[in-house]
DNA sequence: GCAGACTATGAGAGCGCTTCCAAAGCGCCC
DNA sequence: GGGCGCTTTGGAAGCGCTCTCATAGTCTGC
């Protein structure tokens, strides 16, 4: 093991000189060893190993314009950072992805609506080959600067300015949300629910919209009033819930557009005496590990590969910006599916 | 506002050729415009702004040999990271901290045990000033790694083969564990249980062990029997109060080292039909805001202020830097208080 | 009005690397 | 055996920036 002292770091000069070979020799070596002789790779290979190079980050992206960094955005506002597994998970899945391709995560957190600079400043610097946005909603800058700064960019997420159909104007990886409602509602409808209310998600989030579309679809007749809109937090939900109660004192279903609300939802049942799923069945949406099945009784839910979809995303940047390189063309969109997992709740 | 074809960035060169200056000037006028005279730094300026000039990072850095990043490393089994909201809040703070000193985030997953060469050699390779670290578990490689890249670290919580009196072998930030321990041990003896249970977390974490050693210090003549070790979730929260119940079926409070597993051991009191807090107290630890107040009954607890801890990191891994760059020694270590939270389990 | 002490500016080197291009080496065929 | 074309190697330019150092300019004080 070389430990020459720490901090200290050899160049590639010295490598060469040390191996034997011209600087540009050592160089291909470092980078694959295409062209080079095989007693010479091996040459170089012992003079890296001997001591302990390592390639200075800075000159390489100087020389080559490539960062092997991409940018993960989270403009989320703080609160739901906190509370919501959602994005450990997708950072998990973009991680293993990224890793598998010698790619860094930089992680921008918005702080605040003034913080668009910093990021539109950060990703013109040229700190990144490309970025990965989640959550947007509808006037969300994010798309602009990134467009701007020239940055191929995957979204988390329909964005919700983009046309449900319109899978090509640009790349996102998101839940099949409706058809996964659609789902949840079906069984609520074919367990014999009659009177089958929605608490849906804030109005400019994609996700929700499409949730609640997908509420529609099978309930198309259904009474406006038979649904009320929270801000996918608990809290939200348990206002959601006693509203409809008081509308509807006789509602004998509910689908949450989220677990967070569906277990804000709950606690109002029960305050309020409804047996779940006896007197009220209750579906929530997502599957969230702590959440869903923690819940008393457990929660019916519609769960999403969440990991799955951050690799997703990091597989379609990657891919795009090797073709960038190549110069061919964004890639397209991809929607995952959902399944309806049963527990107690419905 | 400026936008020439995207993607395209313009030099310090043009910048300076464009306000007709050397490119020297130019440089510092961009850093600060100290020793630059009034006019001629107006006249940069303006063509900084027309022309949409952002410094190129990978240049800067080449010379600076700063590179205004530092590594957040999370060496944690990934089952927790999705369940636990402790480490995004701890990275919220990291990041508003950082983001206030214009330094970047970039977030390092270990993807299992094989994957310590990735960061040594990330490290190594100079994408970073300083890193922090979480969650260190003894013989974990990350210090020996970080010594070797010369790279200076800050510890979340403290590293477990750190003695816990010697806050100077290492820098680290970690909340007052064991006297939130006591604290909540003594919470439950003064309202009168006498036989007083701890549901222990894996031995090999500090905040695990100073945690128990809060509860010995309260109650030095408990039969260890009164003692379960579990592994900081909430299924392993379940099991020890199975456990615990068998053998002491008389206990009337439990003390478990976090939430999570109280949340467990609270379901398992539950189906044994005890009465929370009538037949038995129960105190968690960490006031993880989606468990501890979502319970029922809600949770009493010890509050650490776990955002302020990241800050707190970020903090003195900042500073860390500045006084490398003078020669000065490393900053010490930060102990945060903690709060007993009073709610309905005790 | 001029020496002396600063202060503001520019020229240029150099950070560590990749890569273009030319030179060198080699094998083969006629 | 000489010429042709291929592969392997090295020399050197240059990525965009900072910063040292020399030079030109400005201001004191006497």
């Amino acid at each position: 093991m070389p430990e020459p002292s720490p901090g200290f770091r050899p160049t590639l000069e010295a490598v060469a000189a040390r191996a034997g070979v011209s600087r540009a020799t050592a160089s291909r070596v470092v980078n694959g060893g295409a062209g080079v002789r095989q007693p010479l790779v091996d040459k170089v290979r012992r003079a890296v190993d001997e001591l302990g190079y390592v390639p200075n980050h800075a000159a390489r992206t100087l020389v080559t314009r490539r960062t092997g960094a991409v940018a993960v955005i989270i403009a989320e506002p703080e609160i739901r950072i906190f509370s919501d597994p959602f994005f450990s998970q997708q950072i998990r899945g973009i991680s293993k992805e990224l890793t598998a391709h010698d790619t860094q995560l930089v992680l921008l957190l918005l702080e605040g609506p003034g913080d668009y600079d910093r990021i539109a400043r950060y990703l013109a610097g040229g700190h990144v080959d490309g970025a990965l946005a989640f959550s947007l909603h509808t006037d969300d800058p994010i798309p602009e600067i990134t467009r701007r700064a020239g940055m191929p960019t995957v979204y988390g997420g329909r964005p919700s300015w983009t046309a449900a159909q319109d899978h090509q104007a640009v790349p996102y990886v998101d839940a099949d949300n409706r058809g996964g409602a659609r789902a949840a509602v079906r069984y609520l409808r074919d367990l014999g629910r009659r009177r089958i209310a929605h608490i849906a998600g804030p109005r400019d989030q994609a996700s929700a919209t499409d949730r609640l579309d997908g509420y529609r679809d099978v309930l198309p007749d259904a009474d406006p009033a038979l649904i009320a809109e929270g801000g996918f937090t608990a809290e939200s939900g348990a206002l959601a819930m006693a509203e409809l109660l008081a509308r509807y004192p006789d509602l004998d279903a509910v689908f949450a557009a989220n677990d967070l609300m569906a277990s804000g939802a709950l606690r109002v049942l029960k305050e309020q005496g409804r047996a779940v799923p006896g007197d009220v069945a209750l579906v929530g949406f997502d599957d969230m590990d702590s959440v869903a099945e923690a819940m008393d009784p457990p929660l019916t839910t519609v769960r999403q590969d969440i990991e799955g979809q951050g690799r997703l995303m990091a597989r379609l940047l990657l891919r795009g910006l090797e073709q960038d390189r190549e110069g061919a063309q964004a890639p397209a969109s991809v929607i995952t599916p959902t399944t309806l997992v049963r527990r107690a709740s419905a």
